[in-house]
DNA sequence: GATGAATGAGTGTTCATTCAT
DNA sequence: TATGAATGAACACTCATTCAT
């Protein structure tokens, strides 16, 4: 039989992040992204459903590893809640700075995804909101962030002042440093939940 | 006077947004925006070039309007910086609060729009967020801001945070009170920026 | 606006009927007909739903002619079964050799309908059918036909035997007379049901 | 004793015989019959040249075996015309009888390969129906049936009257006896034959 | 201006067939 | 032989846009 070589469902996946980037997901052609990834447009149903399967594994496949990293940061026992907010927001950076085509596609489709088929995806993204609100819950225990704030709402909102960074960052890389964005990020967000 | 075709451009745009609100631009039909308005498919193009007018035309209102008004408030003598950003985030609610599909549309498709054309649009949104800015650089020069935060970025990241926090809301009015987001943004915003 | 000059729709129906009869249902393509009809392919989904309702509506109107001018002759009071049951025949034959290409769509196509949307199928061709039962009954009744066969069957086998004949002459037309067919089948039948 | 290969050739077959009836054959797919048979996909095209040698070789087959036995029929010495006709019909109904599925695809099939393919396909076919119409033949010349029938032409009839029969038989084998078809069909025939 | 029938370029998806192993 | 991943040509259907009236 003809067998994979290489790994065409990471190929195919990873060609996916560029086009949705470039053209967004309503524009981007399938077989833009298989030549792309260098296969024919029939194998790209070999390896995912139809389209938004592919636009829903890019999103499945982040907010995963995002978790998961969230969560060894958020189960250290000797990083205070300060620190451990800190720490996640260089996660987010983190991740992005290593793929901006992913950043793009992120940022402009999140929204779509969440409209078209919350079912399949909510699960994946509530979870990594769930350990940053922990975090925040963490230092209002220890008595470092303040009581005053509704956690549920402002972890939203700083995920969306972030999310509106990245965009303008990922759209154009040399306009601004990312270390500055991130450094402002964590000052103000800090300065306001800090009692 | 609005003549009856006066009437019909401005029954289009607002067929429009609900139904952008509702399907998405991407997934809007012509069609069904000219039955809402209750026109014929092709008088929506005596009075829009094509589709993305119609969008670009939304937002271009939309963006007008706030900023005529933020810009009364920024120039007013007898209101100080503090209280200005406070009227500036009511600005934004409350005219939201008036028209959640248009909160929907504002907040799913205002990046494809920059992407897309950012020429033709840009200038109206960059001119309302230098009017915000400007309200913060002078808290700052009054010393009731503080020094350390870039003004241009946080602009960026309370704006983006206000417009995830107004899309959960749009989606789903019934499950936050948006006086208590409101509340909530100021709060974290003031300790944020206040010395 | 655009109006119709000629009747599109009869031109699309009559194009198809000629494009299934060559290529057959399954490998006719849209654009062919279209092509044929002196339209454009959208045109076609401007008059019919899609490829199947196109044949939907060519049987449909094929029985519903055909049910008509069957039950004119069935109410005639001053002709007897006999002759009722030979006007029956010819009139199948005369409405195919009016349109051979009609003839094998319908001989071709009629089975893959009835297993496909019998729903929206059986009912015109079952009244058809019911009517020529109908005239047999009325021979066994004044004693012309003979009671021993089961005229359900009968009628099917009947119908069934011209199906074959009409498609050997559709393909073929030169090869028999229609008229020899014709004849055939009444000596035929009529012996096999007289008493 | 079959080998294991001759096993897999007719596994498909069977296979195929029933996708075919199940979907038509159009709509048939390979994969489908692959993995009824218990093979790979792959493993088709080593027995099947395409998928019409399929259908072809299925009807092959059927015809091959109606001839044989037909005329073992046709040739008895002992056995009168009349005779001959009755059990003619009964070969008919007895093959399908044993297999429902290849009845529905004998009668929705046939149709379409005659056309697609006749040069390899008639000569099956009409060499069973030339000895039909050898038996009906005898018994013209033994002064038992009339000769004012053509009978290349009632042989076709009586065929299709058959065909549809079965068609609606195997399609709801339980809402007729198969029995009752049988007794009609002799009994309607042999009365339009007869002298 | 207003209409809505007509257009036709454009695309996601299917699936019979192939072929390297 | 047997496999099943890979292929890519093919096509039904959509819909933004046009334009004759």
């Amino acid at each position: 039989m003809r067998t994979k070589e290489g790994n065409k469902e990471q190929d195919i996946l990873e060609a996916a992040i560029k086009i949705f980037a470039e053209s967004g997901y309503h524009n981007a052609k399938i077989h833009k992204i298989a030549e792309l990834a260098g296969v024919a447009t029939g194998s790209v149903y070999v390896y995912y459903e139809n389209k938004e399967m592919i636009l829903l594994t890019i999103f499945a496949k982040l907010w995963d590893k995002l978790f998961l990293e969230l969560k060894e940061i958020a189960e250290s026992k000797d990083i205070d809640a300060v620190e451990k907010f800190d720490m996640m927001i260089d996660l987010l950076f983190d991740t992005f700075i290593q793929d901006p085509a992913l950043a793009i596609v992120f940022v402009n489709e999140q929204n779509y995804l969440l409209q078209k088929s919350p079912e399949k995806f909510t699960l994946y993204y509530e979870k990594f909101l769930d350990l940053g609100e922990a975090i925040v819950n963490e230092g209002i225990s220890n008595g470092v962030f303040n009581t005053k704030i509704d956690v549920k709402m402002i972890r939203s909102f700083i995920f969306g002042g972030m999310r509106l960074l990245l965009h303008q960052w990922a759209n154009n890389p040399d306009s601004v440093s990312l270390h500055h964005i991130r450094q402002n990020v964590k000052y103000f967000c800090k300065k306001g939940l800090l009692n």
